[in-house]
DNA sequence: TATGAATGAGCCTTCATTCAT
DNA sequence: AATGAATGAAGGCTCATTCAT
């Protein structure tokens, strides 16, 4: 209990500086964001960054995990509750989209990742595998739900997460720099639908 | 005379720092790249760079406009040959993708300032530019075109120029990460055509 | 009871402190020891080595005169054994090669501390102490000895002693870059002790 | 002409780094030694180290490498100074002894390198190619000298180079911590003589 | 007695920028 | 118009040391 509870103070501090490190990324971006920026951010010493984290590297590609975890887990749980397949699929989309709306720390973190992540090895594997479990998790649906269901897809059923998630996330990247208005979103947002169902024959 | 050729001159240095700033973000990052790398590519000084630009941020505006411009160009050149409303529509989604595919240099550079601009205005406003003229052209193509040839959308107009563009940018970054086989990219082109139709009346 | 216990303990503690020091330093070296590498070789934590020793540098001069004394205490019981000066110098002279070729994590220390000692008054002082103490044993047995025997040194008797010593330690020096083969490794001992009674009128 | 005169400055530059280098490490120590402490003494920015050298380690390398030549032209010069072989073994111990004696910034410099060259190879290298050089001109002139004198080693001619340079670099070593008279330096030079020319038969 | 957490100074290195030539 | 030399700020990292527990 004692050695928990010491254990149990670090393991804080060392959230702490993976929430910090998450939050600056998102406010700065990558390319400007410092360990001391971080410590700053986690009000604490640089050392103690680096008491936690082996390095800077270490600690990027742990607040990568961090972030594609809090996205999977809120995509998986819309997949996750009951419904046809249908509802599913738009409950999946309508959460993604409001993730991207939304633009907390983790997506916008990860938006920076991602830039790096063409270079760097290292963040490149987990940021390809977060994209092809979403995209696997789509085409279960898909395949196991709507085809099962007597729909017939107009194009390769493997084709269809990567438009779904690939027009999602365009059109969130073209928001950054020509936001929507509000009565744009709720069109985007049907609209994406429209695109989704419209892969499939009626 | 003398004149005219040392300023001749100079203008090309200057291009040519432009060009191996541009190739040398494109290969490495930009991150990734210094002043020193980029007088390297151009076979100069790090000094001649900055005679030619003030200072490394103003020599990466212009070459995000370069680069803009030149992609911009390439899509204006579609849309301007003759031919259907439809036949110009297919052609610029086209060549749009094939742009993404080739991945020449200046649309990877565009990729990677993009992630800058999210943080920097300067970088912004001209990739903001871009984004824009180049769904407005696609928005006069499908109100001025397809509306008046009667084929109705199903979602407001201003949103398709939006869901055609991001897809296209949201495969193409996607495939970054999990490339598409040769196979496979034949068919994200058709799908998005389907995609692109299927948000008409019929 | 239990304090002497505690106690013996702490003193059981600070002597694996000390010897996890010696270790590490003969191994790494000295510019390559950190506080942290001794913690480890001594398995305890950085506090721990803190507990016992006020400072690093309070640590390294303990290093130092345990290394000293044990050293000293070898040639010491070299010279104590019986027999004629003549024999007794042999045997020192012998005894403190052997040392040295068999390089023990104590003359590997040493080796290490000598450097800072150039600059370290601190650690200086066992050093200067060590080596003069050597060389009056030294100069004992030859002036009370030898010479008393009728033996007349052809230089000051109290040359001897640092021409013996300084000549092994040398040797021993060159030989950490050079090493010598096993055959020429006895060849400089008796090489050496040509050179000590060479310093002998017969 | 113009061209020289800029590369002239340069390397003039560089040579101060390289002998600011050297006096700080003979003044502080190799391990306290850091590039400000260089760039200070050279009257230089830290960055200007950096633009002559690599790295530190690039630094110490020519360190290493000016000091050992400019001890080994000392001795050279008097090994091809004219007389007989005897003549200039007695020269070259005196030059050696004398070198020691200084305690120019050259040997210091090189004592400190030493004992980081036990542990880095890189340093090691040089090391022993100088030590082996200095005894191979001590070996060629008592084989191809003395012994074809008729002069013949009490053993073996391998041996002697290492006991007389390994007995002058430790008389130098024990006397930075017991110093030496000025009488007895006098001493120990004639006892280096004697004890040379006892390893002969008369 | 001993530990784990945290600090802060200092280190090596990189790099945009300036400037004399 | 262009270069090479030099600067200085900032960055990541190491490490001896302190301290609450």
């Amino acid at each position: 209990m004692t050695t928990r509870s010491k254990y149990k103070k670090s393991e804080e501090s060392r959230q702490q500086v993976l929430d910090a490190a998450v939050a600056t990324i998102a406010r700065k971006g990558f390319g400007q964001t410092s360990v001391q920026d971080v410590a700053d951010a986690a009000k604490m010493s640089k050392g103690a960054v680096h008491y936690h984290f082996d390095s800077k590297d270490d600690l990027i590609q742990h607040v990568l995990t961090q972030c594609c975890e809090a996205l999977s887990s809120r995509v998986r749980s819309a997949w996750e509750s009951p419904g046809t397949p249908m509802e599913r699929i738009r409950r999946a989309v309508e959460e993604m989209w409001a993730t991207r709306k939304e633009a907390g720390v983790e997506i916008r973190c990860i938006s920076e990742l991602i830039a790096q992540g063409v270079h760097d090895e290292k963040l490149r594997v987990p940021l390809a595998a977060m994209f092809r479990s979403n995209r696997e998790e789509i085409l279960d649906a898909c395949v196991t739900g709507l085809v099962s269901m007597g729909l017939r897809p107009k194009v390769p059923a493997a084709i269809i997460p990567r438009l779904l998630l690939g027009a999602i996330d365009g059109l969130a990247l073209h928001s950054l720099f020509d936001p929507l208005g509000s009565e744009e979103e709720a069109d985007v947002l049907k609209a994406i639908e429209v695109v989704a169902f419209g892969l499939f024959e009626l």
